[in-house]
DNA sequence: CTTTTTCTGTTGCAAAAACAACAAATTATG
DNA sequence: CATAATTTGTTGTTTTTGCAACAGAAAAAG
C-alpha cells in the first residue's frame, strides 16, 4: 500500500513523544499478532513482509491480505465476528508498532505528535486500505483461475510501471492468495506460457498481450 | 453498513448548511453513478437500496457491493486502475447525496456543519466500510459453493440477531454476490435443505444448525 | 558442506462447478 | 387484468477445478 501519507516522517515524530505506543521485532515465520475480537489493535508495519492468515476447518489456508513496508493492519480493521482464526504471520524478519486505536478518540492528553500526526492522516491511511481491499475483491470475484491470474499480473504490472515484474509471493502462497488449487495453478501457468500470454522465469513473470 | 456515526444527525445538519453537496433522487434501474479515475465522488446513500455492479469481457456480471440505507460509495473508496466499468445501479428508488471528496480536505470556507461533522466522524464511516469488504473477502476465499452460501446465512443471521431471515437480494442477485453460477446454486441450496441445513421459503431463510 | 525441509512442476483421476436449455411461477407493466 | 418480462427451479452434459501423489530443484538448517 503506497500512501501519499508520509510514514517516515510519521515514525520519527513519533519516536520519544508518545510512550502508549510499542515498537516490536519479529523473527521470520513468528506470529505477529491474532486477531481478537473488541481489542482495537491498530499496527503499522516499519520494516519487512507479513501475512494476514486464516486456516479454516478443512484445513485450507487462506493468505487473506499481504503486508509490506508501511501498511497498517490490526483488529480496527477487522471488526467483524469472524469464526476462523486470523494471524499475522512474518515473512521475514519485521518491526512493527503497535497502538491500541480508540486511543486515537479519547486523545492523548499531552497531545503528541503521535496523535497530532494520525488524527490528521487517518482517512487518506484508511483509505488506501480500501483500494487495496477492493482491488483483492475484484480479484476474488473473478471466474476462472487463469483470469485470476491475468488480473493480477496487470496488477502488479500497472503498479510497477513495467511489463516485466517479481511476485512478492512464492507459488505456494500465490495460490493461496488468490484462493485456488495449487497443482491447478501451476497447470494454469503452464496454459498461460503455452497461448503466449506470459513468460515466467523463478518468480518473474513478463506479460506479453497488449 | 450501521455505523456507530450518526447519519440522520448528520442529514440534518448538513440541509442548509453547505451549497457544494448535492441532492438527487433516482428511479429504480437507474443509474446512480459510474467510477471514473480522480474524480473522487463521495456519496451518502439516505434512502433506498443500489448495488455496485461490475460486467466483464465474458458477459459475466458481478454485484461488488450491495448498499442499504446510510451505505457510503463511490470513488473514493475505489482508487485502483480497473479495466471494467464499475456502475451503481438503483435497485430501488433511491437518494443520494452527492459530493467531491477532495473539498473535505481543502476544507469549506465558511466552515459549515458538513465538513465539521464529516472530518470528525470519516474515519469511524470508512473503517466501517473496511469491515464490511473484510467480510466479504471472507465469503470470497471460501472454497466451495455450500461454504460460500452457509458463511452467507451465518453473517445475515449474527446480524439480525436471529436464526430466520430475509435474503436482501433476489436468488439470481445472490449468485452474482457470491460470484457463482446461478443454476449450480440453485442446485446446492436444494442439497442443504435435504440435508437438514436451512429451511428455505422463497427469500426467507431459517438455519437449523448450531 | 551435508542433510532436511520446503517449493516447484507434473499427472491421472474424482469431484465440483459452469453451461445450456427449458418449464413453471412470480412480478412488473401497459 | 391481461400480457410481457423476469425470476425460480430443474436437469443432463461438458468443462474446470481440486485432490493425491510423487520426483526433482531449491532453500534452509545444522
Amino acid at each position: 500500500m503506497n500512501v501519499n501519507f508520509d510514514i517516515e516522517k510519521f515514525i520519527k515524530n513519533f519516536e520519544n513523544s508518545c510512550h502508549r505506543v510499542q515498537k516490536k521485532t519479529f523473527a521470520k515465520n513468528e506470529v505477529i499478532t491474532s486477531y481478537i475480537e473488541k481489542r482495537n489493535q491498530f499496527c503499522i508495519l516499519i520494516e519487512g513482509n507479513a501475512d494476514l492468515v486464516r486456516y479454516d476447518l478443512n484445513g485450507n489456508r487462506t493468505i487473506v491480505e499481504h503486508f509490506s513496508k508501511n501498511d497498517v493492519f490490526g483488529e480496527v480493521f477487522y471488526r467483524v465476528t469472524t469464526n476462523n482464526e486470523l494471524l499475522v504471520e512474518a515473512r521475514e524478519k519485521c518491526e512493527v508498532l503497535f497502538y491500541i486505536y480508540d486511543d486515537i478518540h479519547t486523545k492523548c492528553k499531552n497531545s503528541c505528535k503521535f496523535h497530532q500526526v494520525l488524527s490528521e492522516d487517518l482517512p487518506e491511511l484508511i483509505l488506501s486500505k480500501v483500494t487495496n481491499l477492493n482491488m483483492r475483491i475484484e480479484l476474488l470475484t473473478k471466474r476462472s483461475i487463469r483470469d485470476k491470474l491475468l488480473g493480477y499480473f496487470t496488477m502488479l504490472s500497472t503498479r510497477n510501471l513495467s511489463k516485466t515484474f517479481l511476485l512478492p509471493f512464492s507459488l505456494t502462497d500465490l495460490a493461496d492468495f488468490l484462493s485456488i488449487d495449487r497443482s491447478a495453478m501451476m497447470r494454469e501457468l503452464k496454459l498461460l506460457r503455452e497461448d503466449g500470454f506470459i513468460e515466467k522465469s523463478g518468480n518473474r513473470i513478463t506479460l506479453l498481450y497488449k
